[in-house]
Parts: structure tokens; C-alpha cells; sequence
DNA sequence: CTGTATCCCCTGGGATACTG
DNA sequence: CAGTATCCCAGGGGATACAG
């Protein structure tokens, strides 16, 4: 889908981000290491398999690093890597533009 | 579907700007008010259909105007309000960001 | 020039159930 | 606990054609 975008940085993230959720999930790992279920608890509403889906991605891409330990219980760590650490001010930006603008159409929105 | 995310201020911005080619029209009116060819010009690939939705889309959220001119052939002018306008710094934070991971995986993504 | 109308495809995301 | 497997839906986006 993204090939027809224009190959500019910024179409390069929004290829990483794509989807509301994928930007929630880097806002969490952004607190620390988190495990699998961690991030569930922290993203009420979220799916398994979305959130599995959005963790892979970001491993291909670089920006999150998985670590398994065999234990029983499993546990599964996933972290940000350097170039996901950077991503932390845009996020804020965000944040920051949100703050800026507490009401936003809602249900107008088609 | 943005129901189930979060209610949190990055959600909001999630939600407006959803897809990939919403940002990138935003990121041409920030250089100005441009007029609806001008941004088909400056965003090679995008169809009248997407460019319509997102443009309307951004209206009913109230982040860009539009002016109608009654002439011939018809003018159609689209600008930025002051809260769009504030979108520039998290668009600027994801030039930032791009540019200082060069290389990103390409076709290696899920 | 500035759209609108169809039709179609793809992917994000949810629900549910089921393993190692 | 940490996923995987299916099936399904909604919406973004493209292509094409047509209208004011």
C-alpha cells in the first residue's frame, strides 16, 4: 500500500506507525521493559493478536528488541532499541498538541 | 473503531490523522493555503477520492477551512486554522526522527 | 477546476478458541 | 504466560467515469 506514497522520512514513519494502536503500543515501552502481558494491561481493549501483529512489525523494523526467557511460566520482555528511544519526542509532540486542543469534533467527525 | 482505543490525548490525534496519506497533506498546507490541484500536484499518487476525504475529514475536525470562490473555472482554497497550524511541531519531530534513521527495513516488514 | 459515484482490494483490528 | 489460528468487519485508498 505505502509504495505509492511519496518517499519522503516522514512517509517512512507512517509506514511504522500505521494503525491507532502501533502508536499506543511504542507510548508504553516508552515507561521501560514491558512484558506481553504487561502491555495488555496497559492497553485496555487491545487484541492478542493485534498486539502481536504491531510487536512484529516493530521488530523487522528495528525498534523493539524481544527477549524470551525460559521459564516456566514463560516470559517474553520486549524493549525499545535506540532508534525506537528517538521516537519519544514525537510522541510528546503529540501529546503536546493534544493538550493544546481539548475539544476536538467528536461524532462529527463522517 | 477508535472507540475501543484509549481515551487519551495521542488517541485523539491517532484518530484525526488516520492512514498514511492524512499527514502528508498536512504537511503541504503547511507551506500555505493551497488550492485542491495544487495538492494533487504535490502529492503525486493520491486519488481525488482520498484527497476528498481526508480534506473533509480535517474540516469537520476543524484543523483546516474552506474557502469557495465563485469564479470560472471555480476556485477552491484550503487553509490551515491555528490549531492545524499547531501540528507542525509533531510534524517536525517525525522529519527529525526520519532523518536520523537512515536506513530503515524495507521490504522485511511484516 | 473541483469534485462525486461506483466498485474493488488490502490491511488494521476484534472475537473466539486453542496450544506450548 | 505468550502467543497462534480462524473468521469476520470496517475503513483507507486506488481506478475509472462522470457532473457542476
Amino acid at each position: 500500500m505505502s509504495g505509492k506514497l511519496p518517499e519522503c522520512g516522514v512517509a517512512r514513519f507512517l509506514v511504522l506507525l500505521e494503525g491507532p494502536w502501533a502508536t499506543l503500543v511504542v507510548r508504553e515501552l516508552l515507561h521501560g521493559t514491558l512484558r506481553f502481558s504487561q502491555l495488555r494491561e496497559a492497553l485496555p481493549g487491545i487484541s492478542p493478536h493485534t498486539l502481536t501483529s504491531r510487536l512484529r512489525r516493530f521488530e523487522a523494523f528495528g525498534i523493539v528488541t524481544r527477549a524470551v526467557y525460559a521459564e516456566v511460566p514463560p516470559r517474553v520482555e520486549y524493549t525499545l532499541t535506540p532508534v525506537g528511544e528517538r521516537l519519544r519526542p514525537v510522541l510528546e509532540a503529540m501529546a503536546v498538541w493534544a493538550s493544546s486542543v481539548p475539544q476536538l469534533a467528536p461524532a462529527s467527525a463522517i
